[in-house]
DNA sequence: CGAGCGATTGATTTCTTTCAATATCGGTGG
DNA sequence: CCACCGATATTGAAAGAAATCAATCGCTCG
């Protein structure tokens, strides 16, 4: 089992943030709930000092203990295949939780790693499902949460027959959406992760993805450099790649 | 908003099944629940007539009112993207849930398909949130559900880079591995889609799909003819169309 | 028995990968 | 502060996988 940066906590400064004062608590599982109800939720959550890039969060076949919302920085998840090649399945952005996948099980089933430095919030799980049976909104919110994370996979999913293009369009355009919804820029941002990360994730060679993002500036509906990103032209970006008919 | 097949209930014959006789209850909600907690939750939930092959189960847009058991039959959920194209996101079979995509919204996000005659319990979705607060192990159970689904979905996902070969490979192998969870024979069963349905889901043609079915009938690794498959080295089959590395 | 849909197979085209060669960025130490 | 290094990114050329276009086959159902 790997070593938790949440074990070391005793002996970090607590760092002064909770539910009532965070600005992501509209987008997390505080959504609806009451003053005593977050009291109640906000026992549970642990703070610990900050993840550097490259640490490990989460490693498959780490008992599982807590869920984690993320209130800043970046993650990936990723699976090892049977060969020992990693497979990222999702990107984690501040406000979205990470260990969805690990309800009702023993063992964490993937790899949660810090694209950057981060901050978390690490919820028991045992005790979000206690909070849960006694918190119909709390219940609710969390059943939303997973669901939601259902058909966020679904939508994912729904690209497969897509070009390499549309793909990386649809990409883009869904982290755009994502740093909107935090009150951030949805044209301009920057992009945790890098070429060879995006294309894992999209399916698609790390030359591929260079090459698109040459297509798209060529094309003026994008400006590009590193991990900058602007959006110029969303709709145009959208009917990229789609077959002529 | 279209007409469900449930409203017609109270016309049919009731149907006698119920989840203490129900061969599928261990794989599904009831796990763990006592004699009495399955009763609360039998009280709530509604069979009702067979659908037709092709019957809508679930429309994308309609107002969520259940989430579905299916008993017997099968089904594929599916989401139209904005061209109105059909992308199949999941096949079901018996003893799975339908819609849990749907908790916390106003409207399904999906639609859902009968691909033979099928017969489905129908849990309304308010009662189960309920009971979920009231019954730990069937909240324990739903939460573990969900999350499971989040983990097969990735499960998926994380076959994004392969080759053709070897999502079929892949696809065919989890069939057999669904089937086989049911006491069903896991090398020898007939599937409920065809091959357009296939290929649209992994993300290749029909006439792939063909060929790859063809390609591992002449390698001897399945026997199909029609529905009908055999998969003859699961094994093999799972190293098809790896890169020669 | 014929019509029509689904499945199969073939030929060609297109897109993406692979292999290979630079180019650029960010960090480090002189 | 700047030069150098390794890692990341870009670009090009060739090869390969899958899509497309097209024809035929085989069922199933009126």
């Amino acid at each position: 089992m790997a070593e938790n940066p949440l074990d070391k906590m005793g002996s970090s400064p607590p760092l002064h943030i909770s539910c009532h004062g965070c600005s992501l608590a509209r987008l997390c599982l505080p959504v609806s709930l009451n003053e005593s109800e977050i009291n109640r939720l906000e026992d549970a959550i642990k703070r610990n000092r900050p993840l550097r890039k490259h640490e490990h969060l989460i490693r498959a076949g780490d008992p599982v203990q807590h869920v984690y919302a993320l209130r800043s920085g970046a993650f990936k998840s990723y699976l090892l295949n049977p060969d020992g090649v990693e497979q990222i399945i999702g990107f984690h952005l501040p406000s979205e939780l990470i260990g969805l996948d690990a309800f009702g099980r023993d063992c964490y089933p993937s790899y949660s790693v810090a694209l950057d430095t981060s901050l978390v919030c690490a919820i028991p799980l045992h005790q979000l499902e206690e909070l849960a049976g006694s918190i119909p909104g709390l219940r609710k919110q969390l059943l939303y949460i997973l669901s939601r994370e259902i058909h966020e996979e679904q939508e994912h999913h729904s690209h497969v027959r897509e070009s390499a293009e549309q793909r990386l369009a649809a990409f883009l355009v869904n982290l755009s959406a994502r740093y909107s919804k935090r009150g951030l820029s949805a044209s301009s941002f920057v992009m945790p992760m890098n070429r060879s990360e995006i294309g894992n994730y999209l399916g698609m060679t790390t030359e591929t993805v260079s090459r698109l993002f040459s297509r798209f500036r060529d094309l003026n509906l994008i400006t590009c450099r590193g991990h900058e990103v602007r959006l110029l032209d969303i709709q145009a970006l959208l009917q990229q790649g789609k077959p002529k008919a």
